[in-house]
DNA sequence: TATTGTTATACTCTATAACTATA
DNA sequence: TATAGTTATAGAGTATAACAATA
């Protein structure tokens, strides 16, 4: 979001374009696919089985039981999934994808996957990319780690 | 700000939850400093001479001309910038960071960039993290380059 | 009483337009 | 007329609360 400038080496300067740069990567793709990114994001993680519920489905892509409502009713509406009310809890709908929308994820994650590989591309010799994707790794594992966030993420 | 799910390296999930990272820790430390993060990149882009006028600053730091008069209200409020008429041109402000506002940005920006180097400690040794370094400012470049963005970026 | 899906409401951040004073 | 600063307004995205149906 901002630049921290500082002497030494900016991860934040470096990181925070490069994150917009994919968010915009996203956007793009999933528009050309007639797609937002969290429907886009829906569609993905449905995909897979275990089929779930839309809480969980929410929960599994962090985004909310609230908005994910009105994306399942024009995804449904477009015939890319199906809600069907779970006979053991009628509470609960299962999403399932259809294989229209199975293949509409599909042609969305390779496309983008060809423009983040445009991106890697500029990194270099294939050990280079390998590294730079462990360091990545490595870093996301800190993000999570609860005695750094205690740390520094206290308000 | 969502999950891509390919088969191969994930670019967008590594970076992106880091990226989300990173800005909650520039929130974080630039409140315990009294700061939003905005005010922080105002009072660090206008740390360094030259003196700006308000438009080039918002300019420099990616924010616009129109939100920066709000913010640039407080700081002057607090006694952290002035903002004195050019001279020269009387429509145009000059900012200048008071002393007081300078050794604000300094122990903000000192603080944040503990918090990085608490980060990116978990990436082993000096080596590896000059090459991930290396190889995110690769990436940022490439980024900026217009052919790339002209083939994926456009809507 | 608790939970799932749903709807309504409010809040934050951002983008656009319009006003003033200077040039 | 054009520009710098300012102000007001509208929009997207998000978060919170309340409701109906079901458990």
């Amino acid at each position: 979001m901002v630049l921290t400038r500082t002497a030494g080496p900016d991860l934040a300067g470096l990181v925070l374009p490069l994150a917009k740069t994919l968010t915009a990567l996203e956007t793009s793709i999933a528009r050309r696919h007639g797609l937002t990114t969290w429907q886009y994001a829906i569609l993905a993680a449905a995909a897979e089985p275990p089929w779930r519920t839309q809480g969980e489905l929410a929960g599994a892509i962090g985004y909310d039981r609230n908005r994910i409502v009105a994306d399942l009713d024009d995804l449904e509406g477009r015939g890319l999934v199906t809600r069907t009310v779970d006979a053991t809890d009628r509470r609960s709908n299962r999403i399932e994808v259809t294989p229209t929308g199975r293949r509409l994820a599909h042609s969305t994650a390779r496309d983008l996957r060809a423009g983040t590989d445009a991106l890697l591309a500029a990194v270099g010799p294939e050990h280079d990319r390998a590294a730079l994707l462990a360091a990545l790794e490595a870093l996301r594992d800190r993000c999570a780690d609860d005695g750094w966030r205690a740390r520094w993420l206290r308000r």
